[in-house]
RNA sequence: GGAGAGAUACUCAAGCGGCCAACGAGGGCAGACUGUAAAUCUGCUGACUAACGUCUACGAAGGUUCGAAUCCUUCUCUCUCCA
């Protein structure tokens, strides 16, 4: 087992020298680390941001150590408000269960079933009551509250903050208190909330987890974290044809971030990959490399360079996608004109965005470029409808 | 409990009786250019309509007015100060 690979990608390690010592202790002693990694069920799809933390859980796991998958379904009604400097509305226990159901679905693309604990955090919080609640909320004080970077900040920019967002930190810490956890992982933005941890378990007689945090992955965009709210994200469940596509989409330099925290090709190949690039070679090659890699390790070895070939085929030579939708519409006896036809194939949401896609010159009908918004289609026959580079549909007349 | 400020489209943000489907910026979409890059340039960005135009929308509900995002009343929510 070696430290280097767990440690691999990594903020913050504190302390570090803890984390070596019980890695040290419990190789020695043939024992098991507890490695919590929470997530809240605030949305159906995983996405590649959250796959930082998992990749990081299954190192401690290949190491031999026990990781807990914890779904924050209790927490996940309050919401925790990270990131977004504004109230999160909470979810109801419905939709946290369905959440918490494609979760677990998931996270085994990367996570051995065999050797992962699932939680989840009302099987204690539930059980706290009132008066647990009481005796927790009085193990912390506003002003270390207020440390946290994000209500410090709303408080000074006049946000509201509501009293339950204090609790979020609280229950969280608590759950490492419930699980006895030797290790949490988390976010970097989550480094508050895994702190308060330590403290907690302190007050309830535990020695401090260590804490490790990984960095958080820009969406596509580059800018901004990716989260599905933003919708710069890469899902998942994504078809291998999108996610492949989402990739290739990023800029050259969010490439080189993607390649640090996401591949696992060793960090010298990736030095040698950026080094081909100062010698010349394209690096749309690069990407694709890496959207093969990722690709395979979701959808399975040989997807990547499928979705590869399906990639080179449609956009750099131009041929027609596979899986076109096909759609049936019925339409009267004097045709319909083409922007209703769009609208109905749902390639656009209305009429007039349909007419306004003819005029930017984004319709193709059968290949053709159309500009004409008066264009009647009969019943009868099958057109291959087209809006701009993504949104394909082979409708077919039929008389109304 | 008292006094004051505010709530505008996906986001930020102007507008403060008609010229407002609502300036501007960001975002998104499309076209050009490309490596479906990025950057850049151009256009579009409520619905219905071929179009004239009609309807729906500026926190909610009422009201004043020929006419309201703009004025008045009540309500909901947020912030500030005082207690």
């Amino acid at each position: 087992m070696n430290i280097e690979e767990i440690e691999r990608g990594t903020d913050e390690v504190i302390p570090q020298a803890d984390l070596h010592a019980r890695l040290e202790k419990a190789a020695a002693e043939g024992k098991r680390l507890r490695i919590k990694a929470g997530f809240d069920p605030t949305a159906k799809d995983l996405h590649l941001g959250h796959t930082l933390l998992l990749n990081k859980l299954r190192a401690f796991q290949e190491a031999g150590h026990e990781a807990i998958f914890l779904i924050g379904d209790f927490t996940g009604m309050i919401g925790d408000p990270t990131g977004k400097n504004e109230t999160r509305k909470p979810l109801t226990r419905d939709q946290v269960e369905e959440n918490a159901k494609t979760y677990r679905e998931q996270v085994f693309k990367i996570l051995d079933p065999e050797k992962t604990t699932i939680e989840f955090n009302s099987r204690w919080l539930d059980a706290l009551g009132t008066e647990g609640m009481l005796r927790l909320a009085a193990q912390h004080t506003v002003a270390r509250m207020m440390e946290r970077d994000d209500f410090s900040k709303r408080f000074r920019d006049n946000q509201p903050i509501a009293i339950h967002e204090f609790l979020y930190p609280l229950l969280q810490g608590y759950d490492s208190v419930a699980l006895k956890a030797d290790v949490e992982l988390g976010g970097t933005d989550q480094k508050f909330n895994l702190l308060v941890g330590r403290q907690l378990q302190q007050s309830y007689g535990q020695k401090p987890q260590c804490i490790m945090t990984v960095p958080i992955l820009e969406g596509l965009d580059g800018v901004q974290k990716m989260s599905k709210s933003l919708g710069n994200y890469v899902a998942l469940n994504d078809a291998p044809k999108d996610m492949f596509g989402k990739i290739m989409s990023v800029s050259d330099q969010l490439m080189w971030r993607y390649y640090d925290l996401l591949s696992f090709l060793p960090l010298t190949e990736i030095a040698a990959l950026r080094q081909s690039i100062v010698d010349g070679a394209n690096p749309r090659d690069v990407k694709m490399a890496l959207g093969v890699e990722l690709v395979s390790r979701f959808h399975g070895a040989g997807a990547g360079e499928a979705a590869k070939a399906e990639f080179i085929a449609q956009f750099s030579q131009g041929q027609l996608p596979e899986n076109i939708p096909e759609v049936l519409i019925a339409v009267p006896e004097a045709g319909m004109a083409l922007a209703a036809l769009l609208k109905e194939s749902g390639l656009v949401a209305s009429n007039g965005e349909g007419n306004r896609m003819i005029d930017q010159k984004a319709v193709k009908v059968d290949q053709q470029r159309v500009e004409d918004r008066g264009l009647m289609l009969k019943a009868g026959a099958t057109y291959l409808l087209q809006v701009g580079p993504r949104r394909y549909a082979r409708a077919t007349l039929t008389a109304a």
